[in-house]
DNA sequence: CTGTTAGCGCCTTCAT
DNA sequence: ATGAAGGCGCTAACAG
């Protein structure tokens, strides 16, 4: 129980702490002779560097958060693997962070943060606006903004444009299918939630449709939001003949709810979803969607931290915005 | 970007360290007058308690890890999520920790949980066997294997019947379908993939088919997997009229094979899955599945866990089995 | 190539 | 109700 320290290995290997601390970081010449002696000693002790004393010694913990809003959205487990591979590349581990996106989380993991004396963090943010990252800059916490900041921002940002993304889904849908359209969304504060429907609304009036006649319903970034969505879709008294969703979750139980109540897909009513997650090839009909690459969000995001972290950047924030695309398949 | 220490809020405050301490612990009556000064002073000058120098002192991280073998089987992100609630209730925080079921990123973690003197780690392993985990129960460190575990061990662990759920799914199979079954399970070596193919020739066994006439294919746990498993059934002179398959992803990439091919399913070859994750009901036609339920296996790892951690609990180790549920679909 | 020593920031006796 | 001071385990000057 009692915790074998650095001053036991080296009074029970007959050197001084100093030599032990360098065989394992390495930062300095020790005689072979003596790696062995300490290496067996450490071994045979069950000896393992304190990294908290250490963190607090050298004031890097290399650990860095990914914080994301909803983690069985499988976006997201995919966004935050590839994320780490490359933040484990260069060192650093990292803690995932689910928000249910709800304010007092994300405000909370960002404290954490601060107090942990984290390297990074990469932040997707439904609540929290990017100006709420900047005292995590000011303290030397590298940062990464998933999503949109202002131009002038210090921090370092990287999104898709959701607007433009939703606008081309709706118009692909438009043309197809005619006027009689309809939205599902999950989150007006959220700015994917926010942008995707700005986009919807924008194809729709380049399309000439009135305002008025725009049928938009709020409901939850996931399955069950989609079947409340689709739910009171079906039960306007005049349907919509296709539906834009704003991610493949809602698609999800759009789709599950249209084909209960007998509907065929894409001929009765079409579905579109957003992310090409990779349940969308698993629903039938596979799901017409607009990418937007989950692995390479999470590559750039971690290039991005890391150039920070390690100082080999250190200018104003850069911002990536990376191409979505669509996906037409069966659903649309 | 100089870090605001407990020693700038004392002197601007005007009070000892020690008393600023005791604001934020409360561990020791402060007068309300002072504490107000403490609390304004420290909001103002933007001070974060150093999280690390509190570990250093009281030897408690607050934290723990929950190490997975794949976050992408939506299985351990529900799993993971209830299991951090019940955590976080105690005022725990955690660590996700995916190790692609390899050997070495489990030991890397492990090692990082001694490192970083986590206060529990809830351990799915692959490939590092419950023994392996005793080093950490010797430093002190709260540990809960899910999985089977020798009786005597010290280790509390959790854990469904794996066995006896593949020979339940069998035997459903086999009455339902003849003896023409087939099993795609993912790991050799991973002891959920041994229990649910013992489960599997148990049941065959029981049901009088003959040790060389038991068809069975090993591919990987995921959607991959199970596509290259179907194909490779497909290919064979005899084909299976029915599949088991060890998990619901590598079931749902059978369903992907065997509709491209044209099967109707399950009249032409019927399928099961194991786990009951939420894409089983995604899938046409929906998955007849065993249902594993992940959130509850998180709440009871979790309890135990909190339960060691909290000091409430200090005896042997404690050993639960969830009861598993054969879900009829239509998939089979 | 190796050793001595001063903190990193905080909590916690002990003292008042 | 408040302070003073030691030490948690380690790294990085500094000193040979």
């Amino acid at each position: 129980m009692a915790r074998i320290t650095i001053e036991d290995v080296a009074s029970e290997a007959g050197v001084s702490v100093t030599t032990v601390s360098h065989v394992f970081s390495g930062n300095r010449p020790v005689s072979t002779e003596t790696q062995i002696i300490v290496r067996e000693v450490a071994t045979r002790l069950g000896y393992h560097p304190n990294a908290i004393a250490q963190s607090l010694r050298s004031q890097r913990t290399n650990t860095i958060m990914i914080v994301v809003p909803d983690i069985t959205n499988s976006f997201y487990p995919d966004y935050a693997r590839s994320l780490q591979d490359v933040a484990a590349e260069a060192g650093f581990h990292s803690l995932l962070c689910n928000t249910d996106a709800r304010e007092a989380e994300e405000l909370a993991f960002l404290d954490e943060a601060m107090s942990r004396r984290l390297d990074g963090v990469v932040f997707t943010g439904f609540r929290v606006p990017p100006s709420g990252l900047e005292p995590l800059v000011d303290a030397g916490i590298a940062v990464v903004c998933i999503g949109s900041v202002p131009t002038a921002s210090p921090l370092d940002s990287v999104r898709f444009d959701d607007r433009a993304a939703a606008a081309e889904a709706t118009g692909f849908i438009l043309e197809r299918y005619g006027h009689r359209v309809a939205l599902i969304y999950g989150d007006e504060e959220a700015p994917v939630g926010r942008e995707r429907r700005l986009g919807f609304e924008q194809a729709c009036r380049a399309a000439g449709i009135p305002r008025e006649d725009l049928v938009v319903v709020l409901e939850e970034f996931n399955r069950a939001g989609g079947r409340r969505g689709m739910a009171r879709l079906l039960a306007r008294p005049e349907r919509p003949r296709a539906v834009v969703c704003a991610n493949d979750m809602i698609a999800l139980g759009a789709v599950e709810v249209a084909r209960d109540a007998g509907m065929r897909i894409p001929e009765d009513i079409a579905i579109v979803g957003h992310d090409d997650v990779d349940v969308a090839t698993v629903v039938t009909p596979r799901l017409t969607t607009v990418r937007t690459d989950a692995r390479r969000l999470g590559a750039e995001a971690g290039a991005l931290l890391v150039s920070r972290m390690t100082g080999a950047y250190t200018g104003p924030g850069r911002h990536v915005t990376i191409p979505h695309e669509l996906i037409v398949r069966e659903s649309a």
